[in-house]
DNA sequence: TGTACAGTTGCACTATGATGTAACTATTGG
DNA sequence: CCAATAGTTACATCATAGTGCAACTGTACA
C-alpha cells in the first residue's frame, strides 16, 4: 500500500509519463514489485499504460473528478519521514537520461536490480 | 477498511459528534467492530473521543489542513453501490431517539446486536 | 537469427489485517 | 449494593495483501 502511495504521490507531483525502469531508480523496489502495483492501480482506474517499443510509459487518469479531488489529497498528505522528497529528486536526477523525452536506458540502480 | 470508511463517511456528511450505539445501528454492524475500527481511527488522529456518562461520543479531527483535504475526498468518492446513502437514512432515523441533543437509548437493531 | 533487456506473471510463502468469542471495566438506576 | 447496559479488549483464528523466485513474452539491435 505505502508503494502505491509512493508512485501515485511520484505522478502526482511531476505529471509526466513515466516508465517502469524509471520508477525501479526512483522508488529503488524491484521491478517485479512496481510493475505489479502498476498493474493494481491501472486496474482501479488511476493509471493508463501505453506500450513504445520496449518501453510502458505510465500516466494518471484525470477523467472522473473525484480522481482529482483525490490526487489533491495525496498532494496535501504530510512527508513524515522524507521519503517522497527522496523519490522526487531520484526521479528528477533519471528524468535527465533521457533524450527527446523519451526514455533510453532500463534500470541504473545497482541496488533494486531485476 | 471498508466499515472505517463508511464511518469517515458518514461522519464527514453529518459533521456532529455520535457514539458508539448508534454507529452501530447506522451501519448494522457488531459494536465490538466499530470499536476496534474508531479506536484505529483515533490512533490515526482523524476521530477524538470523549466520555459522558455511559456514553463515549466521537467525532472528526480538523486540525491538520490535510485532513479536510481528506474529507472533501471522501466526500467526493463515488456511492457506487447505495451503501453510504443507506447508512446515512439510517444514522437520520436513529438521531430521532436523541432527547435534548443527547443519546439515551442503547442498540435499538436487533440485528446486529452484540 | 540470436542475444540482451524491459516488462509481466504463476506459484508458494509470509506478513498483515479483519473477525468472533468471551471476558472485562465503567456507569446508571433501582 | 446489585443488576443492566455502553463500551473495550485479549486471544485465537481466518482472510487478504505483499513478497521472492523464476519462468515467461515481446521488442530492439548487432
Amino acid at each position: 500500500m505505502t508503494r502505491r502511495l509512493r508512485i501515485i504521490r511520484l505522478k502526482v507531483m511531476t505529471g509526466d509519463e513515466s516508465c517502469l525502469c524509471e520508477l525501479v531508480d526512483s522508488l529503488q523496489e524491484p521491478s517485479y514489485k512496481l510493475s505489479r502495483h502498476l498493474k493494481i492501480l491501472r486496474q482501479a482506474g488511476l493509471l493508463s499504460s501505453q506500450k513504445k517499443g520496449r518501453w510502458v510509459y505510465h500516466r494518471l487518469m484525470t477523467k472522473p473528478a473525484y480522481l482529482e479531488q483525490l490526487y489533491a489529497t495525496v498532494q496535501a498528505l504530510p512527508n513524515s519521514n522524507g521519503v517522497y522528497h527522496a523519490d522526487l529528486k531520484r526521479f528528477h536526477d533519471r528524468l535527465c537520461l533521457r533524450e527527446g523525452g523519451r526514455c533510453q536506458v532500463g534500470i541504473q540502480s545497482c541496488s533494486a536490480q531485476n
